[in-house]
DNA sequence: CGCCGAGTTGAACTGAATCAAGAAACGTGG
DNA sequence: CCACGTTTCTTGATTCAGTTCAACTCGGCG
C-alpha cells in the first residue's frame, strides 16, 4: 500500500484525508503467473495498481495472440476501454510473473471523485502522461521502422528483455518473432 | 460560443455557474486557411476549440511533412504533449480552411479547475474520450493494413475526402501518396 | 534420455516505398 | 475567358523491409 500511495504522491500529492479514503478503496490480491486479470468478453469493473510482478494485455486476430501493452511495477492497469465504457473486453489481461496488485471497483473510484476533487485531479494528471507515453508509441508504430521501435524499447526499459519472452515482444513491436531475432543478431 | 457549450454538455453537463465561468475564459479568434495556430519550437500555452474549419497536427522528418492528427468541427484541439509538459513544441498545427476557434490559456484552464470541480471533470472525461480514440488509431497503425485503414477512416469519417487532400490523408495513414492511390484505383 | 518450448537461421514471397513520368485540376494574371 | 504555371493525383517499374513457411539448435525438465 506504501507502494502505490508513494506512487500517487509522485503524480500529484494528496492531502491525509484524502490518503485515507485511497487506504480504504484499494485491496489487496496475488496472482500467479499465467493467471488472469480479465478475459474476452467480459466486463472490466476494476481499476488495478501493479505493485510488484509483470503483466501483458493481449488480444487475438486470426488465431494469433496480439500482445500490445506490458504492465510492471507502479503502472495502473486495466481495459481501458472496457473499464471506461463499461462493455465487454476485447482483451486478456495475464500475468507474466507472480504479482501483487491493488484493486479499486469503478463505482468506488466514482465515489472518491466525488468525495474528492483532489483525486479527480490525480487521475486528470494520470491520463495526461499515459496519454502521451500512447501518443509516443503511436508515432512509433506508424512510422519508425522495426529495428527502431527496438531500439527505443530496449533504451527505455532495457530490463524488459530478461522478463518478457521474445515472442511477445515481437508482438508488442507490431513485427515477427523471426524478424525481431534478426534484428537482434545485427546488433 | 453557443457550440462549445453545447459540445462540452454532451460529454458532461456544467451547472449554470460553471458555464458562465468558461464562457468567460474562451476567446474566439477566427484564422485563414494555411495560417498556423503553432509552429515548431514554440510552447503551446493554450487549449483551443474548433467551432468551425479544419487543421492538422504535423511535423517534419527527413524534410517530408509527417500528418499525423486532423481537426474539424467541435474537436478540442492544441499540441498535447506541448501543452501538457509546456515544453517546446515538436508539431506544427496549420488551418486547412478558414476556421473559428476558442481559445483558452493553460493558466486560466488551471484556475477553472481549482474554481469548479465540475470542469476539472470533465476535462477527465474528456481524457478517457480521446484516450480510446488513440487507443484505437494506434491498433490500426500498428496492426492493420494499408487498405484497411483507408476503408476504417472513410467508414469513419466519409466527409475528410472532400476536405483534405490525398497527400496529407496518406501521411496520416501512415502510408506513402502512391499506395493510397492505387488503393483508391482498386475500390 | 527424449520431449518441448523458445529462439535462430534460411529461402521464397509480398505489401508498400521509392523513383520517375505523365495527366488532371486549380488559380492567377493578362 | 483563355493560357500558363503550379499543385495534386495517377500509373508504371524497380527495390526493399518484413512476412511466412520450414527446418534446425539449444537448454530445461519429466
Amino acid at each position: 500500500m506504501q507502494t502505490l500511495l508513494s506512487h500517487i504522491n509522485s503524480y500529484h500529492s494528496l492531502n491525509d484525508e484524502a490518503q485515507k479514503a485511497v487506504e480504504n478503496c484499494f485491496e489487496q490480491h496475488v496472482f500467479s503467473k499465467n493467471e488472469y486479470l480479465l478475459t474476452e468478453g467480459k466486463i472490466c469493473r476494476h481499476l488495478f495498481f501493479l505493485e510488484k510482478g509483470a503483466i501483458r494485455g493481449y488480444y487475438t486476430l486470426d488465431g494469433k495472440e496480439i500482445t500490445y501493452w506490458f504492465g510492471f511495477e507502479n503502472d495502473f492497469v486495466t481495459s481501458f476501454h472496457s473499464f471506461i465504457t463499461q462493455q465487454p473486453s476485447v482483451e486478456n489481461i495475464q500475468f507474466l510473473e507472480g504479482s501483487i496488485v491493488w484493486a479499486i471497483s469503478k463505482e468506488r473510484l466514482t465515489r472518491l471523485f466525488n468525495e474528492h476533487h483532489e483525486i479527480e485531479r490525480l487521475v486528470r494528471i494520470a491520463y495526461e502522461k499515459y496519454y502521451i507515453r500512447l501518443e509516443e508509441r503511436f508515432v512509433g508504430a506508424q512510422f519508425k521502422s522495426a529495428a527502431e521501435r527496438y531500439e527505443n524499447l530496449i533504451r527505455q526499459s532495457p530490463h524488459i528483455i530478461e522478463r518478457v519472452s521474445l515472442g511477445h515482444i515481437a508482438s508488442y513491436l507490431g513485427i515477427s518473432q523471426e524478424t525481431l531475432s534478426r534484428i537482434r543478431s545485427r546488433l
